[in-house]
RNA sequence: GGCGCGUUCGUCUAGUGGCCUAGGACGACAGGUUCUCAACCUGUAAAUCGCGGGUUCAAAUCCCGCACGCGUCACCA
C-alpha cells in the first residue's frame, strides 16, 4: 500500500510551499488508495512555536487536503509528533553505535566553531574532523559515566561512492569524503532531522518519500542510514522549490508565502491548488482548469519536472477569476457573505448581495474584489470620482425623465436614458458616465441600468437629487 | 569555494531523432463589441530551444565541454 507523508515543522505560519508539497503527497496517496500521513517534526526545541500545529491543520482542511493519520487522527504507527518519540530515536541511535556505524562525540560547541572558522579561513569545506572517532571504548564509557554531554554522530565510510536514486533525476553519485559525520542525536536527547526521518519513515511504513529539493544533497546521509539499519529505502522524490521572480527560494520579501494571506484576500482553495498543480506538472490534454479529483486521477509523481518554478500571482488571479466565473450564483453569494464576515468582520445584507452577484460574477477575481466594486449598493457615495458641477441641468432632466418611469426595470431604464441622451444630443459615453458617477460615485461599476434597477427608483432619484444639491453648492 | 541539481517566449509549460519554419496558457499590445470596467471575439509581438563542439541523411530531443542559475555545506528543519 502506498503511504506518503508530510513532515511539517511547527515553526510559524503555514507556508504555501508546504501546501505545494502536500498536494503531491496527498494526490499520489489518494490515486493509489493509499494513506497520507502528517508528522510533526518538532525536534528543534528553540524553533518550535506554540499554536503552529493548529494552524497547519486548519490550513490543510481549508484546502481539502486532510490527512489520514496524524496527531489528531489516530493511526497504527503513532505517536505522530517527534517530541513524543524520543525513546525510539535513542534506541536506534544506540543500535547504530553498537553496530559500529555511529559513535559518541564529546566535542564542545566552542571547539566545533573554532574548527569551522579555521577551515573556512583555509577556504576548505567546513566539516567535522572526526576527532571523537579515535576515542577508545574505555574512554567513552568513562566519559559517559561522568555524565559528560555528548552527541551521537554518523560514521560515514571514507573514500567510497554513495549512490542514491532520485526518481525524478535518476542515479546521483556522491563521494563519501564530501559527506559530514552528521550528528544524529543531539545533546539534549532530541534527534536531528536525519535520524528522525529515517526512523519514522521506516516505522510508519512510508513507501514514497517526497520532499523539497533543498534536501537533495543530504540524501547520501539518508541512504547510509537505511543501509546501516538494513532497511529498504523508500522511493525518493525531490520536488522543485517554488521561486521568487529573481529565482531565489520563494520568500516573504518577494511574494506572499503565508497561506493566510490568500485566505484574507479572497482566493479560493480550489483555485490555488489548481494553480500549484500546474507548477512542475501539466495536464496530458493541456487543460489548465481541472478539479482536485481530476488531478488525482491523472497525476503521477514521476511526471513532475525538476525545475524550480517562479510563482506568478497574476496567473493565479486569473485562475481564481475563472473559478468564480464558473461557480453557481448561490454559492458565490454564500462565499462572499462568509468571507466578509470572517475576514473583515462585516455582515453584508444577504438579499442585496444575492441581487448583485449576477452583475459582478465575471468582474471579480477574488472575493475581496466584491466590496470595492459594490459598496455603493449599500451606501450613497460620499465622494465623486468626477467633478459634476457643470451638469446640474442634465441631472434635472434625468430626474424628470426617471420620474415618468412606472416599470423600474433595467430595460425600461436603459431605453428611457438612451432616448434622453439622444434628445439632448449628448454622447452616450458622456451621458452614462455622468449618471454612473452620480449614482455610485465611481467611474467603474457594474452595468448601470441593472445597478439602478437593484437600487430602486426612490434611492436612485434620491442620489441624483443629492448630486444636484452638491453641484449647486459648488457653483 | 567544494559538492549536487537544473537550463524551451517576461512567467507556467507542450515537446523523448523527422509531424517544430517550436504548440498552448497567463501577462503585454492592437482591433472589434460596448454606457464604464469586466467578459467575449479577432489579431500582433514574444523562445536562433543557455553557449560551443560532436553523433546522424536528420537534434529542442543523444554525447562531451563550457557558461549561467539554484540548492547545500549547523547539536535548523
Amino acid at each position: 500500500m502506498v503511504r506518503t507523508r508530510a513532515a511539517i515543522s511547527p515553526t510559524g505560519f503555514p507556508h504555501i510551499g508546504t501546501i505545494y508539497q502536500v498536494l503531491f503527497d496527498y494526490a499520489f496517496a489518494k490515486k493509489h488508495q493509499g494513506r497520507f500521513i502528517v508528522r510533526i517534526e518538532d525536534t528543534d526545541q528553540e524553533r518550535t512555536v506554540a499554536g503552529a500545529e493548529t494552524k497547519i491543520f486548519s490550513a490543510l482542511d481549508w484546502f481539502g487536503l486532510s490527512e489520514d493519520e496524524s496527531i489528531r487522527k489516530k493511526g497504527p504507527y503513532g505517536p505522530y509528533r517527534q517530541s513524543d518519540r524520543l525513546p525510539i530515536y535513542k534506541k536506534y541511535a544506540e543500535e547504530l553505535v553498537g553496530k559500529g556505524k555511529a559513535y559518541y562525540c564529546f566535542c564542545t560547541k566552542q571547539r566545533l566553531e573554532e574548527l569551522r572558522n579555521q577551515l573556512q579561513k583555509q577556504k576548505k569545506v567546513p566539516m567535522y574532523d572526526k576527532y571523537c572517532r579515535k576515542l577508545n571504548s574505555e574512554e567513552v564509557k568513562k566519559r559517559l559515566q561522568t555524565g559528560e554531554k555528548f552527541v551521537i554522530r554518523l560514521k560515514v565510510p571514507e573514500n567510497i561512492t554513495i549512490k542514491v536514486r532520485d526518481e525524478l533525476r535518476g542515479e546521483i553519485s556522491f563521494d563519501s569524503d564530501n559527506v559530514d559525520d552528521q550528528v544524529l542525536l543531539k545533546s539534549d536527547g532530541y534527534p536531528t532531522y536525519f535520524l528522525a526521518v529515517v526512523v519514522d519513515d521506516h516505522l510508519m511504513k512510508i513507501t514514497h518519500m517526497v520532499r523539497g529539493e533543498e534536501w537533495l544533497t543530504s540524501s547520501p546521509k539518508i541512504k547510509l542510514l537505511y543501509d546501516h539499519f538494513q532497511w529498504d529505502i523508500p522511493r525518493l522524490y525531490h520536488t522543485p522549490i517554488i521561486r521568487n521572480p529573481d529565482k531565489s527560494k520563494f520568500s516573504k520579501r518577494q511574494g506572499h508565502t503565508n497561506v493566510d494571506w490568500y485566505k484574507k484576500n479572497g482566493f479560493l482553495p480550489e483555485a490555488i491548488l489548481n494553480y500549484l498543480a500546474l507548477l512542475g506538472w501539466s495536464h496530458p490534454e493541456g487543460k489548465e482548469l481541472f478539479t482536485l479529483t481530476e488531478f488525482i486521477a491523472l497525476f503521477d509523481l514521476k511526471d513532475l519536472k525538476p525545475i524550480g518554478p517562479i510563482f506568478d500571482l497574476p496567473k493565479l488571479e486569473w485562475m481564481n477569476g475563472q473559478y468564480i466565473m464558473k461557480m453557481q450564483r448561490s454559492k458565490i453569494k454564500d462565499q462572499i457573505l462568509n468571507y466578509y464576515k470572517k475576514y473583515q468582520d462585516l455582515r453584508l445584507p444577504e438579499d442585496m448581495v444575492e441581487k448583485t452577484v449576477p452583475l459582478i460574477q465575471e468582474r471579480i477575481k477574488k472575493l475581496a474584489d466584491y466590496l470595492p466594486l459594490c459598496e455603493f449598493f449599500f451606501q450613497p457615495p460620499e465622494k465623486y470620482e468626477i467633478n459634476l458641477s457643470s451638469q446640474k441641468e442634465l441631472f434635472s432632466k434625468i430626474v424628470e425623465k426617471l420620474q415618468q418611469i412606472s416599470d423600474w426595470q433595467a430595460e425600461e431604464l436603459g431605453g428611457a436614458m438612451q432616448s434622453l441622451a439622444s434628445d439632448l444630443k449628448v454622447k452616450n459615453s458622456e451621458f452614462f458616465m455622468a449618471l454612473r458617477v452620480a449614482v455610485s460615485g465611481k467611474k467603474i461599476t457594474p452595468p448601470l441600468n441593472e445597478s439602478m434597477e437593484i437600487l430602486g427608483k426612490t434611492e436612485c432619484l434620491r442620489r441624483i437629487e443629492l448630486t444636484i444639491d452638491k453641484t449647486a453648492n459648488n457653483c
